[in-house]
RNA sequence: GCACCCGUAGUGAAAUGGAUAUCACACCAGUCUUCGAAACUGUUAUUCUAGGUUCGAAUCCUAGCGGGUGCACCA
């Protein structure tokens, strides 16, 4: 449709031989606001200046040709075209055009373009796309900040199916490394302190991980007092690493497991499904090879007994990437890991889902990485998102000032099940329906802003079931859903084929009921914000930002609760009923499938 | 100190360089015998400051002010 639009331009101002200042120019347009049409576009705008006219006198002579266009059935699916504001030129188009559209939306045949299918797109055609996100560490808290990364990592990873992608779910997990010394270093604390034993096998996975994370800060906060147990720590390190201490060996790969069942609860509530996991304690070895290696290819350097890598000769910090004690840091597991993704399966793009605190260190190693393997550096890409913080300030596992992912997730579903408790549901249903609504006042929370800026959690206040929240997309869900339903009761005939315009108008003319003349129809404002779901998720993509989805099916919602308050849509023997039941339908798909794409599930009734 | 990011109603946010800066919360006033009131209708209020670029700036550039993050052996 824009093609034909676009040529339509290019014919009416060919005669002032700009071509070549046009050429690569955005000439159309998708007006935010639907009352300056369906397309439009600047061209007057910004050929007057060049030419010495007026814009709006430009922008008329411009409308003349248009108009011939249409009138001599070279521009067919507009209906109006008018110069508006400072020189816009706005293009309206036909009913036809819309309902068509909308009659796509309904299309469930088999590889239609409907339905479940509606708003795929093949931008990324069978392209190899690897997501990694959330990546907790074993023997620490999950925290909402993991919430936060899994929340925009899975419904990337979902915009990227949509677009046409294989995607591949990876998760890094920090098995290895400073904390897990913190960890059996505040255990050894405790046990003399107070004779505390490590957890037996009959105890609760929750009171297991919270040993761990009881251990963990006891460790981390002793050692801030006592730095100069710095030497014991680093053994205790070591030994992680090298796996020489049969004991600790054993305790290790107990408190490993009992994190990574934890987290996999969290992801199952959550809807994230893995493909592959990955370990520092893997990525250190072949990380620590690669770095040897590009020492003697002068890629890293020798200095004050560290090796490091010099960030400054291109614009970034200098950073070590093996300590004074022959271990690997963060910078050079990243190195391993990047290596170990692309040997795992050869991708075409890699993503990387990360708060932007690590910005700076992995342009280092992402820098680094390019000196080693250039031809992988090139399909790596960082995503930065901001930070969930508390009202109180930055949270630290250090000093046990956390809010855990799975604390948020119960206080959620407790309020959830608060507002449900007049609905007579079942148990067992109730309680997985009102995980939906926490994930989804959770998830929605932190995608509909833009991924970059930091959100400020007040644990006191809780997040919002209502307005621009999550559970307010699902609750419009559930509404036409009951409508949907209340439709099949009544034998409401909803046969896409059979709806036509002719008919519509007729019937619109003759419907009786004065509230059925206020309808939207085919033309009307929520079939025309219908039809850009594609577009917004092509966008979406494009641009890394989710945000564009929640914030378009916030405005869907919105018309639609206020088309249901204004109007009754099933009703016996009314002529428009099938054509408002199609409508409601079409709400539901597109409904339905951006919350799929935002990680969010539609639940039966709530 | 250096680098990067950010300053939009009382609060939290949105806005491919475009038209009257949008949405929600909160406040106030209404709406349940209808297909679910987690809803709807109405009211009030916003671009940090100073320059510049542009036909046009919340958006781009410069300076200032304010906030965040990162700056050598944590991740």
């Amino acid at each position: 449709m824009n093609k034909v639009i676009i040529e339509a331009i290019l014919g009416a101002v060919s005669e002032h031989g700009q071509d070549d200042f046009l050429t690569g120019k955005n000439l159309l347009d998708r007006p935010g606001d639907l009352s300056h049409g369906d397309y439009s576009t600047n061209v007057a705008m910004i050929l007057a200046p060049k030419l010495g006219v007026k814009p709006v006198e430009l922008a008329n002579q411009i409308l003349e040709k248009l108009q011939v266009f249409i009138s001599g059935g070279s521009l067919s699916g507009v209906k109006k075209v008018e110069v508006a504001g400072p020189g816009f030129i706005n293009f309206y188009m036909t009913e036809e055009v819309t309902l068509e559209l909308i009659k796509e939306i309904l299309d469930e045949t088999k590889g239609g373009s409907g339905g479940e299918n509606y708003g795929k797109s093949n931008l990324h055609n069978g392209k190899k796309m690897i997501y990694e996100y959330t990546d907790p560490n074993p023997f620490k808290q999950f925290h909402i900040g993991h919430l936060m990364s899994n929340a925009i990592g899975e419904s990337l990873a979902r915009i990227g199916e949509w677009s046409g992608g294989n995607v591949k779910r990876y998760c890094y997990q920090g098995d290895v490394g400073r904390h897990v010394a913190f960890t059996f270093y505040g255990f050894d604390l405790l046990k003399k302190e107070e004779g505390m034993e490590w957890p037996s096998d009959s105890m609760s996975l929750s009171d297991k991980v919270a040993f761990l994370g009881k251990i963990y800060a006891k460790g981390a906060t002793h050692f801030k007092d006592h730095p100069e147990d710095e030497a014991i720590v680093q053994e205790i390190n070591k030994k992680i690493y090298d796996k020489s201490d049969f004991e600790m060996n054993a305790l290790y790969d107990l408190g490993k497991k009992w994190s990574m069942d934890h987290f996999e609860e969290i992801y199952k509530v959550l809807g994230t499904k893995f493909n592959e996991y990955f370990f520092e304690s893997d990525s250190s070895v072949v990380g620590l090879e690669e770095v040897q290696k590009g020492i003697k290819s002068g890629i890293f350097e020798e200095s004050e007994g560290a090796i490091i890598f010099k960030g400054e000769n291109y614009g970034l910090n200098t950073r070590v990437f093996i300590n004074k004690f022959g271990l690997p840091t963060y910078e050079a597991k990243e190195v391993g890991l990047a290596l170990l993704k692309y040997n795992k399966d050869p991708y075409d793009i890699s993503y990387t889902i990360t708060a932007n605190e690590q910005d700076n260190v992995l342009a280092v190693s992402y820098k680094a990485i390019e000196q080693i393997y250039p031809e992988i550096a090139k399909k790596n890409f960082h995503l930065s998102h901001g930070m969930l913080r508390l009202t109180t300030g930055k949270m630290s596992s250090r000093t046990g000032d956390v809010v855990t992912g799975e604390s948020m997730l119960h206080d959620m579903t407790e309020l959830a099940l608060e507002k449900m408790k007049e609905r007579e549901i079942g148990a067992g249903e109730r309680k997985e329906i009102a995980e939906q609504i926490a994930v989804a006042a959770i998830k929605y929370t932190i995608l509909r802003q833009t991924i970059g800026k930091d959100i400020i959690f007040d644990p006191q206040k809780s997040l919002s079931f209502e307005g621009d929240s999550g559970p307010y997309l699902q609750y419009s869900c559930v509404r036409a859903k009951s409508v949907l339903e209340k439709a099949k009761k009544q034998g409401v005939s909803i046969n896409v084929e059979d709806i036509n315009l002719g008919d519509l108008n007729n019937d619109l003319n003759n419907a009786n009921s004065p509230k059925i003349c206020q309808l939207d129809w085919a033309g009307g404002k929520l079939e025309k914000m219908l039809v850009r779901f594609p577009e917004v998720l092509l966008r979406s993509e494009t641009e890394h930002a989710p945000h564009y989805v929640g914030q378009y099916l916030l405005d869907i919602a919105s018309e639609f609760n206020s088309f249901y308050a204004n109007t009754q849509i099933v009703v016996e023997g009314d002529i428009l009923t099938p054509y408002k039941v199609l409508l409601t339908k079409a709400v539901l798909t597109v409904l339905t499938n951006g919350l799929n794409v935002l990680g969010i599930k539609v639940p039966s009734r709530m």
